[in-house]
DNA sequence: TTTTGGTATGACACCGGTGTCACAATAAGG
DNA sequence: CCTTATTGTGACACCGGTGTCATACCAAAA
């Protein structure tokens, strides 16, 4: 098998091969009769430029990095889901970077990450969206990026979310209605900017059902499912016992699950249990979890398909779209007795 | 910030760039005194060389593709993660490149993707490591592959895997030292090596304990946890019903546990139930499954090691490597009653 | 008919590295 | 001391594209 490149492409149609170029790149001033065939012999030679070379010739990667420090594998997996395919209707790559938000030196670690890998734009996944010194760094230095799930719209830069504060608070609202009154919340992890969201939601929706706010009612979790285990010892504790739980994410609320039919308690006849995310294990487990499902990959997908847009044509107007989050009602949730 | 280029330096260190390339390379024939000063340049101007450029004179594009048809995410990431770590030891970056192995045109879709991308090797995860007329796609090619868990060791090529037969023969013998002597055995995916690995080595366990094997305690499974569904529901309705239940992944493992807690059967004292891979599942829910832990990470890590050895420097030793799978025991199985 | 202006095209340098080869300088051998 | 290897170095083309600019061409305007 020969290579084919654009040389070959140019004297196999006998032209030159900055009118090839001027056809690949659909550049004006190439009469049809010309761009025609051209474009019969990129068919007849089966020929597909060499990303390589262009990227050389345009200082381009075609490259899109996508950074996360995340403890939710099914989380990740639906952003590259949703990144990929941005990537692949616009013939970019994706290149998974994890690493940690507060592990030592993340600026160089992102600086090597750029140096080395030439990244045309980068997509921030929570925590890092949030992180304005990655942000900061991210704008001095001119790298193009977009934000996924994130709370602060108050930038300049893409940013594609969901509303968390509405979901926490219509979960909370349906437990309200199903007579709770007395509804502990795990937190996640502080670094999250979802975590005040939700925060935020539960007590706005306690707020407007007239009930009083209990501080002994919250524990401290980090979103890992063994966070949610301690904080679920607590509640389970507490006396009196609480009649619902709503943990700031799936994983949380499967530790309170567990911790509770190991100590014999009935989901939900003795105790409701509501989480968030939607993820996989809400409903791999018995009783199914009542959860708040976002569209994740949709998110990314639009935030990355922005960010190509804007690297191939920078523009000034910010890009904000907030995408609705939606309720799942399962099993782990149901009437106070 | 000025962008450092292999010029800049060759001018600043009053060298030649063929020279400062053959300091990059660690090439010979360089006196020790021209190296100094060239290493002393590049740091004193922070130079990184330019991936792009490189690729394009060496006609490589120091990225590896990862290919995948896997519904559990915390599989992928442990691929990835291992994928991950070994390239960021040498320089070379991921491409995740999910598609369908039954997809029409598997091949014309992976072509695609070689032409576009120009990668320099191909990682193959289960089902596609086994699947030969892939495989003869990229040999005939001439693309270098890496082979990750895969159950066919008799051909040439790098394959790092582990060993499944023997991993089901252990868990299923734990069953049987447990006193169960009527194990249902759920299958996984036809396509993938794997579920008939594990199958082997359930009846292996079988017939050297003398235990006859049954064939209407096996269901056919697809490693979903939907299919664990149905064949849950054919295992327990089963009468004299099983005492134990060894389904060849833990999601679906996950959902025998769903609906035998369903319908009120306590797990392990009226079933016992195993599974397979040590998925997060598996510790998440009430009662932790029993289980088999492959080396997931550290088999995708010397799979891609090896191929980007391979791809440095291509040799004829054909890599093989077989990491142990280790036991182990949860709350979900127990002594028969 | 000549001038003007826009369109189609190609020559050529360039992106930032690496491969080939020539050549000078040094070391080893006769 | 001269010849022959060996080592260190640089000039230059090349990888496969794109950007800049000059130019030939043709139609509309003067």
């Amino acid at each position: 098998m020969k290579k084919v490149t654009i040389n070959s492409v140019a004297s196999y149609a006998g032209v030159s091969k900055k009118t090839v170029s001027r056809v690949l790149n659909n550049e004006p001033n190439v009469s049809a009769a010309t761009r025609e065939k051209v474009l019969a012999v990129f068919k007849e030679l089966d020929y597909t430029p060499n990303p390589i070379a262009r990227g050389l010739a345009q200082n381009r990667s075609f490259i899109i990095g996508c950074l996360y420090d995340n403890p939710s594998k099914s989380y990740i997996t639906r952003v590259q889901t949703g990144a990929l395919a941005a990537c692949q209707e616009n013939n970019y790559n994706l290149l998974i970077h994890p690493c940690e938000l507060r592990g030592e030196a993340l600026i160089n670690n992102i600086e090597q990450l750029l140096q080395s890998s030439r990244l045309d734009g980068l997509v921030l996944t929570p925590p890092f969206c949030d992180f304005s010194e990655l942000v900061d760094f991210l704008k001095s230095k001119k790298i193009p990026y977009a934000r996924v799930a994130s709370a602060i719209l108050e930038d300049d830069s893409i940013s594609v979310t969901s509303n968390d504060e509405q979901g926490a608070f219509e979960i909370t609202e349906h437990l309200i209605n199903l007579g709770h009154t007395s509804i502990a919340f795990i937190k996640g992890h502080p670094d999250h900017s979802a975590t005040q969201q939700r925060f935020k939601g539960y007590r706005r929706a306690l707020a407007s059902h007239g009930i009083e706010f209990n501080e002994r009612l919250v524990e401290e979790g980090n979103f890992s499912y063994h966070s949610g285990v301690d904080s679920a010892r607590s509640i389970l504790d507490l006396s009196p016992r609480p009649t619902a739980v709503f943990a700031s994410n799936d994983y949380m609320a499967a530790a309170v699950l567990k911790l509770a039919t190991q100590r014999n308690l009935r989901v939900p006849d003795d105790i409701s249990i509501a989480g968030f995310d939607n993820a996989p294990i809400a409903r791999h487990i018995w009783p199914g979890l009542t959860t708040i499902a976002q569209p994740v990959e949709e998110m990314t997908k639009q935030a990355v398909t922005q960010l190509i847009t804007h690297i191939i044509e920078p523009q000034e107007s910010p890009y904000k779209v907030i995408l609705e989050a939606k309720l799942i009602t399962r099993e782990s949730t149901a009437a106070v007795k």
